[in-house]
DNA sequence: ACAAACTTTGACTCTCAGGTCAAGTTATGA
DNA sequence: TCATAACTTGACCTGAGAGTCAAAGTTTGT
C-alpha cells in the first residue's frame, strides 16, 4: 500500500483508486437509465425517475453527465456494448454445424433481449424516438449485430446449406422479429416464454431457408 | 333549398348542415394530428403542432375535443378505420389463386403502409407509448388485420398451397417486418422502393411456405 | 488530525406544453 | 337586416421537467 503515485505513470487506462469509483458510479447510473428508458421509452423518463431509482437527487447525475441527452448516448452506448459483446462471446463459444450455430444465435439473441435487455430493444425500434445523436450510436449497433448474422448466413450459403434469397429482406425480418420479441413476449415467463421463443426461432430460421425439423444436413431430397 | 326543417326526423345519421360541416372539420383535425403523430411520435407532437399546421389555434382544438388524449384516441381510431378498410376492400376485390391474394395482400399492405400509413405504423410498434386507452383501440386494429390474414392462410393450408408450421409466429413475423417497414423504407421512392417492397413480399411469403419463384402450384417436387 | 479534493444536496430558475375562458369574429336562418 | 348559434382567438393559469449552483457533507492522502 506504499504507493506514492507510481499509477501516475500508466497512460492507459484510467487508474487512480478515485477514478475508479467514479467509473463504478458512472456504470451504475448507466444501467439505471438504460433501464427505465427501456421501460417507459426516452422521453418519458426524467432525470428525477433516475435519481429516485439511485436513491441520489437529481443533482447528483448532473456531476457527472452535462446533459440528460448525453446520458441517453452514453447508456445507449453501454448497452449496446454489453449487449453485443455478450453475442461475440456466445458465437466464439459455438462450434458444430452452421445451421446449429446459426440457431443457438438466434434463440440466443431473443432470449438475451427479452430477458436482460428488453431495454436495448425499444431503441432499434423507433430510432426517431431518441434525440440525433443516439441514432448514430443505434445505427452502428445495429450494424455490429447485422454483421454477426450476415457472417453467419454467408458461411452458410457459401456451404451451401441455406437456400437464402434476399439476404438483406431476410436479415430485416429476422431483426424486425427480434426486436419486437421484447413486446410480444413482455410478461411471458418460463414454460411459456421458451416455447414462445422455439417458436419464433424456427419461424426465423425458415426464413434462411432451412427448416426446423430438417436435422444438421438436408439429405432428404 | 326550401328545407324547412326535413332532416330534423331523420334519427340516423348525423344530418344537419352545420352538423356535416363539424364533421368534415373534425375529419380534417384527425388526418392532420394522425399525420403529425405518426411522424413525430405522440409525446413528441403538442396541440401547438397540430394547431399550427391545421393554421388555426390551440384553443379551436379543444372546442372539438376534450384533451389531448381524446383527440389522440379518435385519430388512431379514424386512421386504423380507414386503413383496415382499405385492406378488406382491396382482399375484396381479388381473385384467383391463395397464394396470389395472399402475395397481393401483402404487398399492398406494405405498400399503403409506406406510403399512406406512416403514421399508423408507429403505434403498432410500441403500444406502450400511447397512453392506456389507445391501447385497446391500437389492439383490436391489430386484431383485425390478423384476422384478414389469418383467414387467407388457413384457406391456403386447407388447400394445401402452404406448408406454414406455426401460424402466429409467421404471422407475427408478417406484422413486425410490415411495420417496421415504414422505418426503414422511409426516404425511399419510385424503383427503389418498388424493389424494396418486392423483396421484403417474397420474403415474407417464404414464411408461410410458399417460394418465391414457384408459380401458382408446387408441381415440380 | 486536517486540508484538499470529491460528491451530494435541495432550493432555485426557465421553458414548454396541456388546459381554460371571456371576448371577438363569422356563419345561419328567418 | 338582425338575433342567435357556431366557431376562433389570444391571453392566461398550471404543473412538470431540464438545468444551475452555493453550501453542506464525505473521502482521501499525508
Amino acid at each position: 500500500m506504499a504507493t506514492t503515485r507510481v499509477d501516475e505513470a500508466a497512460d492507459e487506462a484510467p487508474v487512480s483508486r478515485v477514478q475508479r469509483k467514479r467509473d463504478r458510479r458512472i456504470q451504475e447510473i448507466l444501467t439505471t437509465a438504460a433501464e427505465l428508458f427501456g421501460e417507459r421509452g426516452y422521453d418519458a423518463v426524467s432525470l428525477e425517475d433516475v435519481a429516485e431509482r439511485l436513491d441520489v437527487t437529481k443533482g447528483s447525475l448532473y456531476y457527472y453527465f452535462p446533459s440528460k441527452d448525453q446520458l441517453g448516448i452514453s447508456a445507449v452506448e453501454t448497452l449496446g456494448n454489453r449487449w453485443t459483446a455478450r453475442l461475440e462471446e456466445l458465437l466464439a463459444g459455438l462450434d458444430g454445424p452452421v445451421h446449429d450455430r446459426l440457431r443457438g444465435l438466434i434463440g440466443e439473441h431473443i432470449s438475451i433481449a427479452v430477458r436482460d435487455y428488453p431495454a436495448g430493444l425499444r431503441m432499434f425500434l423507433v430510432p426517431q424516438d431518441w434525440p440525433e445523436q443516439q441514432r448514430a450510436v443505434i445505427k452502428e449497433l445495429r450494424q455490429r449485430h447485422d454483421r454477426l448474422f450476415r457472417e453467419l448466413i454467408d458461411e452458410g450459403v457459401a456451404a451451401g446449406d441455406f437456400t437464402v434469397t434476399g439476404v438483406d429482406a431476410a436479415l430485416r425480418c429476422m431483426h424486425a422479429s427480434m426486436s419486437q420479441s421484447a413486446v410480444w413476449f413482455a410478461g411471458l415467463e418460463g414454460q411459456r416464454l421458451e416455447r414462445a421463443i422455439a417458436e419464433l426461432t424456427d419461424t426465423l430460421m425458415m426464413l434462411v431457408g432451412v427448416m426446423p425439423g430438417a436435422g444438421t444436413a438436408p439429405d432428404q431430397a
